[in-house]
DNA sequence: ACATGATTAAAACAACTGTTTTAATCATAC
DNA sequence: GTATGATTAAAACAGTTGTTTTAATCATGT
């Protein structure tokens, strides 16, 4: 059980406290002292907190979105095979399940979660834009896919449907409790 | 149309500041230039930035808890007068209702009910223990009403059912319209 | 007009922030 | 062993933070 690498210690640490106390609040000594790293450690390996900020993000969403397009994907192609409409649930499913799947993971994981969470609950952080950096054209990809489920809704409404969804998403999310997977059911 | 005196200025600031930056994220030099006012006079006002944080919070939450718990009383009075069960819809209106309405007054309570919101969606902020210091009692009142109203749901269950509207709540408080339409782009 | 207390103004305070710099240490290839 | 590059360590950097201090100004009552 060799000691994980600088830049994982790092991660682990900055995921754990921006997780619990929020971008503003932590600062790069609570990091680099519960990671037992080295201060200057953040700025060679990252380049700026920000940038830390984005890696942490980053190293969990997009194996995250990977796993949520090929499952979209698969199901329109299915759909679009048997020439029916997929159903509404099946596409959300595709993006919600492999998110609380992950935290069942472990505590690591856990963490990212209540991160993203409490990103989702602050429009105009800088988390914000990072997440939506990374995740525009998955939700666009979305957005089309419920269109399709939904032919007869305007897009006005599918879109505060969707927004409403996103809201009761990232509430879960930042609740950790087992009961989040009942709910959907 | 006298210039508001200096308390009320920086209230105004700052409540304005912390909805739409967060607690951390927004500066003392930030409200008092904001506000028009000198530096010293949030401590020599309110003492520090946390109590100016409770002052902003208390402004509006302290009169809207009293129409609430107002409510929330004369709801109890006539269930028991008339000897049936409050409906636990109603229970939840004199809840939720007067906090929608104080949106609709204006751009100023606009910011509060956002801060709030915010204040939901962070569980270990600091703002959270203001708030709850603030609500505790009412929320119990609350709780006894919808048991009262729900007689054959367990505690537990009545918990994850009240937390899960709450932040459903919290989603609302903290999306206007505006911002709503640049998340999802 | 004057005295008294409340308020404002400007400056300084120490502590902390993210970042950079400079040296020391490490690993690896020759 | 020695040279080379990557990593770590310690210190210093400039800027910002919340808070205090000191002096000036204001308002108010007599």
């Amino acid at each position: 059980m060799s000691s994980p690498d600088t830049k994982t210690k790092i991660l682990d640490a900055a995921e754990h406290l921006f997780a619990r106390d929020g971008y503003h609040a932590t600062s790069l000594r609570g990091i680099t002292t519960a990671a037992k790293v080295n201060l200057a450690a953040v700025n060679y390996h990252f380049g700026s907190k920000e940038a830390l900020l984005e890696a942490v993000i980053v190293r969990r969403l997009t194996p995250l979105n990977e796993i949520r397009r090929g499952r979209l994907e698969t199901l329109l192609q299915k759909a679009e095979s048997t020439g029916e409409l997929p159903a509404c649930r099946d596409v959300l499913r595709t993006f919600i399940e492999p998110t609380l799947r992950l935290r069942q993971q472990g505590s690591e994981t856990e963490d990212f979660v209540a991160l993203i969470g409490r990103t989702l609950a602050e429009p105009r952080g800088i988390a914000m834009a990072i997440f939506m950096r990374h995740m525009g054209p998955l939700i666009q990809r979305l957005f089309h896919a419920l269109s399709l489920s939904l032919p007869d809704l305007s897009a006005c409404d599918l879109f505060w449907r969707l927004h409403f969804a996103m809201g009761s998403l990232s509430h879960i999310m930042r609740c950790h409790e087992r009961h989040a997977m009942e709910v959907l059911k």
